[in-house]
DNA sequence: CTCTGTGCAAACACTTTGCAGCTAA
DNA sequence: TTAGCTGCAAAGTGTTTGCACAGAG
């Protein structure tokens, strides 16, 4: 088991050097650090949380290096930002069921009704315990006006 | 029109008010304000920009308030947070489809999956202009762990 | 009168930016 | 060699907390 993992991981990250030279990105220790760290957890780390995991290996490596290597991995695809996160707070009166259209350039959130979003069924009961409050449904785009830019 | 818009918000505001005295929280200007302007917007703003407008009717009011009220609000449940927002930026190396479970308590992500959600259908185009990049479908509630404490 | 809510200020957490030196190609 | 990357420091933004006073009940 442990063979095939280490397997894994060695093609990963050699496809991620191929990813970096596609794009022009220079191929230093620290970004396989980050990139070997972040393929390592099954946490979805904040860059805090990689920061730490990363210095164990790298003791002078800073934050804002791990901060910036991981918005470049979004860049070039080799990671996600995980939905949503990030921004300030926004805040909604309206307390019927509708869903929102979140415009990433300007952030501007719009709502929208779709009818088969509202019949979405999940798992009641994700591992036995995980108690659902809400299933969230949005999307994400360039409106109309930013397109124009 | 307007004098339905009126007597709408009259009668939101007078639901409100009962809310409030359900929860045992007191009636202030500040308070009615901040929700007034958020039923009146289209937008679904945030604190700052609440702050901004209840400002021109309560130029006294401080941003920690409204920012304290929005909060009670949510809590209460007269309005919502817009889901997703606010919190660090999370990251994730999983580039396959997969859906992502998040404790509101102790912030943990976990993945899933759910054939249901894969097949979701959006309007490919939502007043004609909006271009759509992803949509975004997951579940917020309270893990195992958190429902024990 | 009492106790919650408000306003102010300070602290905090996360992110972004500028710059000088370093290093992969 | 040189363009891009790193590390450090500082500033910016949004949120949280503590406290004294004011105002709702």
């Amino acid at each position: 088991m442990d063979n095939g993992r280490a397997a894994w991981l060695k093609e990963k990250m050699g496809l991620f050097r191929d990813k970096c030279r596609e794009n022009g990105l220079k191929i230093t220790p620290q970004r396989l650090g980050v990139y070997e760290q972040l393929l390592l957890t099954e946490e979805h780390p904040s860059a805090e949380v990689v920061y730490r995991k990363v210095r164990r290996k790298f003791p002078n490596i800073s934050l804002d290096t791990v901060n910036r290597t991981l918005l470049t991995l979004a860049d070039i695809g080799a990671a996600f930002i995980v939905e949503g996160s990030g921004d300030p707070k926004r805040f909604d009166a309206r307390t019927e069921s509708h869903r929102h259209c979140r415009c990433i350039k300007c952030k501007k959130i719009r709502d929208f009704e779709h009818e088969d979003l509202n019949g979405i069924k999940l798992p009641q009961d994700m591992d036995g315990d995980f108690q659902i409050l809400r299933t969230v449904v949005y999307v994400e785009g360039i409106c109309g006006n930013c397109q124009k830019k």
